[in-house]
DNA sequence: AAAATATTTAAACTAATTATAAATATTAAG
DNA sequence: CTTAATATTTATAATTAGTTTAAATATTTT
């Protein structure tokens, strides 16, 4: 059993067929594709469909959004249209997006933290959420 | 003649009626209107249209998007549908969105500015733009 | 097994944004 | 100036991502 099924039984979120197969797809998402991930909805169901081939793209968008809210699953809206996906990781993480091949690689920074909390803090605000995007270029070492 | 109105002769772009009229209703958006603005298009349609009451919301939308593409100002899409702008401004700076009242607290910290330079760089990469958003709430104190 | 409840499907709908085509305005030639 | 060429605006249609609805299926409870 996956860990996001796991994390279903726990939350108390039933696991039919279909929500079955999209939790393996997303959680395979890390694993298989890499750093580069981080799915839209249309590639979920594409790749839900591979499983079961009459998977509808109605149920695809009512389980990430349950998934979502049940905090199984977190949302990403990058500079793009379409929001994207990945399984909730133990530890907070970032992004930097590579803007000439669309790469994502993820960070995991203490510091950034640290330093996000100390600023809402100075402004009177409790920290209760927070994105830090990075777009970059990738420099060439010869 | 307005901050914008000067960068749109700069950067080679025509000053219609109508352009003129947006370029000021985003001009006055931060004075008149405080911290809390950041309008979206329609806002932005209904303020232009208290001075020109047959402008239409495509051209508010073309209008937007040119003067986005010339930096003339800059769109944000935080955790919400639509997005919406503000005029460029001189030094780059952040957001923390209050979750309770909506309102958007400015500020500028040199230190995020240059811990996300030395992350990016630690990773390969070369900083082209960034974007940290924070949601808080307000801290009573009594 | 039957009734009650939840989920899925396919299709209709919504909201934000973009594209199109005709009308209007601006600029460039003659 | 006048006319032709070019750009912009308007109104409207089209597109896209996402949500809602109602009937069909599936699951759970009695
Ligand atoms: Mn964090
Ligand atoms: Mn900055
Ligand atoms: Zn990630
Ligand atoms: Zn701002």
């Amino acid at each position: 059993m996956s860990k996001i099924e796991e994390k279903c039984k726990e939350k108390g979120v039933r696991l039919t067929d279909q929500r079955k197969i999209i939790a393996k797809v997303i959680s395979d998402s890390k694993q298989t594709f890499g750093s580069k991930d981080h799915p839209d909805v249309d590639e979920l169901h594409k790749r839900a469909t591979l499983i079961d081939k009459k998977i509808s793209i109605a149920t695809v968008y009512r389980t990430i959004k349950l998934f979502e809210e049940s905090g199984i699953l977190i949302r990403h809206d990058f500079k793009e249209g379409k929001s994207r996906y990945e399984p909730t990781t133990e530890e907070h993480h970032n992004h930097l997006i590579d803007i000439n091949s669309g790469e994502i690689v993820e960070f995991v920074d203490k510091e950034v933290e640290e330093l996000q909390n100390k600023i809402a803090q100075k402004l009177g605000y409790k920290l209760v959420d927070h994105k830090l995007e990075l777009y970059g270029s990738k420099i060439k070492k010869n």
